[in-house]
DNA sequence: GATGAATGAGACTTCATTCAT
DNA sequence: GATGAATGAAGTCTCATTCAT
């Protein structure tokens, strides 16, 4: 009565499969023969895991935004100073964009482009609720410009994509002392 | 001159129907016939304006792009001031994000997407000299920090991006009010 | 013998999901995995009952022709006379095709179509000889017309196949008059 | 400004072929490649004449139903008395099954089986009307059994397709006298 | 015996591009 | 220059069957 289980090995090799190939050649030019032949398995095999392309890719999506989210919020905890908490978590962010930057090129991508679903894009947004609450504690303290949420990420977090975006084309660096000049920059566009 | 009117015509028509086809489907789902319908000519015709479709892809990229950064420098005239200067060029560009949506939507995907040659990116990248050139002009007179360019694009300019999509995706509401907002988390960013 | 009456069971079951899903979708779009589904067990089991799908189709038909001429034959004995026999076995055609639409439908469906071996067709006419020989009976007797038993078998069963198809389809109804009439129709047709 | 247009030709080569096909192997194992080859074109040129294989499919057999209906009322006029109308009809019919056998048999699978669409079934179904009024009429002359047309066609015209049918199977004969017995059978079960 | 995973072959269909007019 | 037909190559996905437990 034991049998072949659905090896977790082999999901997860289709989607860092899937990764690469989307990364490197585009959502075009990542046909399901090549991400199969990548994984090391049979194309038909990819459809006892996923349901179908649309499937595989939202689900790499979410898990990969699940994870994003998981590193942000590492050590966070909801008492500690606006200041302290905001620098804690934009390091997380920026040290994974830094170390996990085919992770981040690939999402990315699905959140300027027609690769995801519309649902699936709402519920990787969700995740990042915590990091509104800060803002609107610090907007309460007087310490973060009274403005949108949106603005505010927009200032916040967002430039990290396009300087992540800009290292990956090797058109900048971003040690240690660059990485302080951006934390600045960012503080210092939602400090009041 | 007749016939090259014409001619600019359907190019244009080409061009605009790929626009709309890769915004509203997807680079992937903007296939060649479907592009041809939507400007009223065959298939084969495109071949008469466009070696390929990676061809057609550039040129429209490279062609947005030069109207984008006509727009960006509009009026500015290189000794302005800094503050104002800088002002000008972010209404510009703010404006032209604003107004032509779909042209800056499009941009936005070729900058994080395979989509584009790397030529073709670079060729872009040059038209934006001047704003380095009066960022740098800033730095020399105290007035901007002695950051890499590539930091001040990611805070100074980007961000509108992000607001844009927001927007597009009716999340946010770029008004009068909210753009002086951005004008100023700008500003802070990256003055001393 | 417990075990082999279980093995009757899934052996049926996978029989009658067959006969389902053919019947519904067509020959084509009646997966193996879908009959596994139906009859609630692997598609790999299957093949300890049946050799392949042809196999399983093959025998199939060979077991509803069986059950279709013991029904048909069912109260018959030889020496009845020729019209009381035909009459009798013709009723008991009739209400196998009326109380066993699915069945008589699947059978109609191989007698019209590629989906059955040329061995296994053979092999199922010859549970008709009975009626053959009842003909030949009143041939020489002078009741029935001196024709092949091919021709009376067009007129004199073959047409309930029609009627019942226009009544699946819900175009005709056959109630206790029509199948008076019916009857009628047949004997006409073949006596003399 | 003149180009190469549809051709008849081709269109009529992929219908043969899809009928050749269909009748030796199944509409199972029809693939729409062999299609292709069998008529000398692309797979992709069905695409320009057909919108996908059920349509193609059911395209041939509304195309082969009319031409069946056609010659069914070859020479026929709805003054002809009854008896002689119904011969010449029923003539035409046997002929076209006799000359027109893979088209026949084609129709015959159609009629027994899900390939087809139930509109287009519907279709073909309406170009028997002259026959329907035929009967009618005969009815009120009070020579033609009180009964639905359905009964009337299972026994007049149908037993013709079981006898084509043995025919294909090399069981049976259909040489000018057993249709001649035909005829008369068709006309016993369907007389006053 | 029984199973769910696995698969190679192949199904239908689409696409960028070329052909022939 | 302009066209619609035509196509080889390739894409996504399904299927009958086998594997490994």
């Amino acid at each position: 009565m034991a049998i072949r289980e659905k090896s977790k090995e082999k999901r997860n090799a289709l989607l860092k499969a899937t990764l690469n190939l989307v990364n490197n050649n585009g959502f075009h030019d990542a046909p399901m023969s090549k991400i199969a032949k990548m994984a090391n398995v049979s194309p038909a095999t990819i459809y006892i895991y996923f349901e179908n392309k649309q499937d595989l890719i939202n689900q790499l999506y979410l898990e990969l935004k699940i994870s994003y989210t998981e590193q942000a919020f590492k050590d966070y905890s909801e008492n500690m100073p606006v200041k302290k908490a905001f620098e804690l978590i934009w390091y997380n962010i920026a040290n994974y964009k830094l170390k996990q930057v085919d992770e981040a090129w690939f999402l990315a991508q699905c959140d300027n482009t027609t690769m995801i679903d519309e649902n699936s894009r709402q519920e990787g947004l969700k995740h990042l609720q915590p990091l509104l609450d800060l803002w609107e504690k610090g907007q309460k303290e007087g310490i973060i410009k009274d403005v949108s949420p949106y603005l505010l990420y927009a200032y916040a977090i967002n430039p990290l994509a396009f300087l992540m975006n800009m290292q990956k084309r090797e058109l900048y660096q971003l040690d240690k002392e660059s990485l302080k000049q951006a934390f600045q920059a960012s503080w210092d566009s939602i400090r009041i």
